[in-house]
DNA sequence: ACCTGAACACCGTTCAAGT
DNA sequence: ACCTGAACACCGTTCAAGT
């Protein structure tokens, strides 16, 4: 019969790991990286700047937990024969990068941190049941990882462009003008390649760069 | 027969952007990233903060101008025929990368940067060479491109851990310790493959991943 | 044990003033 | 045209003081 029970609210947010990290991700995700800071964190959750160390040591962990998090979940539901689970890990990374293009730049500034080793993980556990040689699935799996991370950081960047100046195609035809305006004579390449660029699909091109890693490890597997 | 001609030296060194991009190299080298502030170029140039805006846009102008610098001198001495060409250019990164780790840094930070445009070509004109279908070439010399600058990125996060803690082998047995206390349950290829890597050679094996690529590459083209 | 918020040391960048 | 250096706005991080 108590009237006045808890009406406080208790206030069912106290200040942990957690909820700063989730906090961290929405500023990340809405404002892009530039925007979080301790001050900007500590308004959102209502606290002072300070009280977040008592939670997390310094910002380099604030975002590695923050990726983490993004990461780990990405790496429970890639599913399928060996090849393509590692089509859908890496679809699924690609995919939490178009969405947090941070998470990108983090996973190429911190390569021992806990994503990094799923990622990892995942991918040369599927090359062993690919049936890829012992000595091979090393160097196999560095590949596959080293470009996941390079595609991956490029797109982060990318994202980060488009964030700045309007919607994606849009960005791909100022990049495709910028190319255009390149030395012809010095860039030959890049000038045949410049008006495919408004119609591409990064995904498609980030999966097909896969495949190519794919046949590869398979032509040196059969012995070609 | 002026006696006090120009006596006063001169300053062959007036201020110049070439010579501030060399002396944010030099500091960059020295000392790491973090190390280059305008406050710090300032003073080894014997000149005002302000002084540099003069001849530089800002931070990330300086940085895209000492990246491009290191890579451009690079791409010059790649030669051989297409696939030694493509080996070439790649260990010719590698070791840029080696030597001056906040390069790779950069390069997966500013995408359109000219560093960037020329490597791409430099791979692309000699997919072309190589034969590769002309529908092909975007994507595997995008692969490459993706591949070589993952490892970059890579291998400059892991310079500067070993930076900070020790030689090369010393750090690599820290990351094999580290890999070793994970979970075997949940990292079993993790654990299978750290005792191998003290004895590892990142080079060797970021051109593994170069070989796998243009395998891939030759299996699609003929059809496998 | 956990939170507050002022204070510290340090940035990139600007700009009035000099030559 | 080019340089100087103080000033501004803003960081990450610390820490004495509170509850």
């Amino acid at each position: 019969m108590t009237k006045k029970t808890q009406r406080t609210e208790r206030r069912s947010d106290a200040l942990s790991k957690e909820r700063i990290v989730e906090a961290a991700i929405e500023i990340l995700d809405a404002e892009g990286e530039n925007a979080l800071t301790f001050r900007a964190l500590a308004a959102r959750l209502a606290t002072g700047a300070g009280a977040i160390y008592w939670h997390v040591a310094d910002k380099s962990e604030l975002l590695t937990a923050a990726t983490d998090h993004i990461i780990g979940r990405i790496m429970l539901d890639a599913d399928g024969g060996p090849e393509d689970g590692i089509r859908a890990v890496a679809i699924g990374i690609f995919d939490a990068i178009d969405a947090h293009p941070w998470v990108g730049a983090q996973l190429s500034r911190e390569p021992q941190q806990l994503a990094m080793m799923q990622i990892f993980e995942s991918v040369g556990g599927r090359l062993q049941a690919l049936g890829v040689a012992e000595g091979a699935q090393f160097d196999a799996a560095s590949a596959l990882v080293y470009y996941i991370l390079g595609a991956a950081a490029q797109n982060a960047a990318n994202a980060r462009l488009s964030l700045a100046g309007g919607d994606r195609s849009a960005s791909l035809a100022g990049i495709a003008a910028r190319w255009a305006q390149l030395d012809p004579a010095r860039f030959p390449f890049i000038h045949k390649v410049a008006p495919h660029l408004p119609e591409h699909d990064d995904r498609a091109q980030f999966l097909a760069g896969i495949d190519l890693l794919l046949a590869g490890i398979a032509a040196v597997q059969r012995g070609t």
